[in-house]
DNA sequence: TGTTTATATAAAGATTGACATATATTTCCG
DNA sequence: CGGAAATATATGTCAATCTTTATATAAACA
């Protein structure tokens, strides 16, 4: 469990506040208290899920002052992509046959509660 | 709520049991048995998963007899790798002037209950 | 030193989510 | 038709997680 899997960093990612706090660090770092503000969520809701995001090696934290500048690390990111590059050949359509079989009927989708049996 | 957002993705893949489903599916389509005794989970306990994914849109079902072949959408992946893309920058060490302050410390990381204070 | 600002942690309640066991449904086959 | 195979659902339980409120720490400042 050193170094952060793409597995712990969807988990990471899971969260709608968390998410929304790394689309924010995305641009460069900023403070809690910007974070806060920002997103519109209570400074201890901000904090922990730092915390949290922290723990699981997405960001990095540097004191000034009485302020702490949060910002993404790369490597994660970079863990991810690496993981996306697995499903290349799905996501561009290049399909094994088996996987081809159905992925030609390209009909819509519409999610349901029960697979089949409704339409 | 209608497409599946790389969002709410992240929340199916935060799971270990559905991650490994997932990556089983990459290679093709497979039955619910055959994920079943490879992944050595509970016959149930896939099918819940299943309906899971499904119902997030990452899989879609195909019926024959009285199997049932899932097998992995593209389109939440090529979600996934959208998203992605605006973190390029991040990955390929591209950062603003901002971010790049904080980057260029490149030190070794190391996860800790706090953030600072610690080492 | 006392007060304000910025941030972290603690505690408690509510919600969600996973897992295992048991059972239902559907299809195949003799 | 009756049994077996494949898959889905229901239920009860347990653990993890999020949210809020209150409080603690730590630095800045007057």
């Amino acid at each position: 469990m050193g170094m952060p899997s793409p597995g712990s960093t969807f988990g990471l990612l899971a969260d709608r506040t968390r998410l929304r706090i790394v689309e924010r660090l995305r641009s460069g770092e900023r403070t809690v208290g910007a974070l806060a503000s920002s997103l519109s969520v209570c400074q201890p809701g901000v904090s922990r899920h730092l915390r949290i995001l922290h723990e699981g090696g997405l960001v990095r934290v540097r004191a000034e002052g009485q302020r702490r500048f949060y910002s993404l690390r790369r490597q994660p990111f970079r863990d991810l992509d690496e993981w996306m590059r697995d499903y290349r050949d799905l996501i561009e359509g290049r399909m094994s046959r088996l996987g081809r079989l159905v992925e030609e009927d390209a009909g819509e989708f519409r999610p349901s509660a029960r697979p089949f049996l409704g339409d």
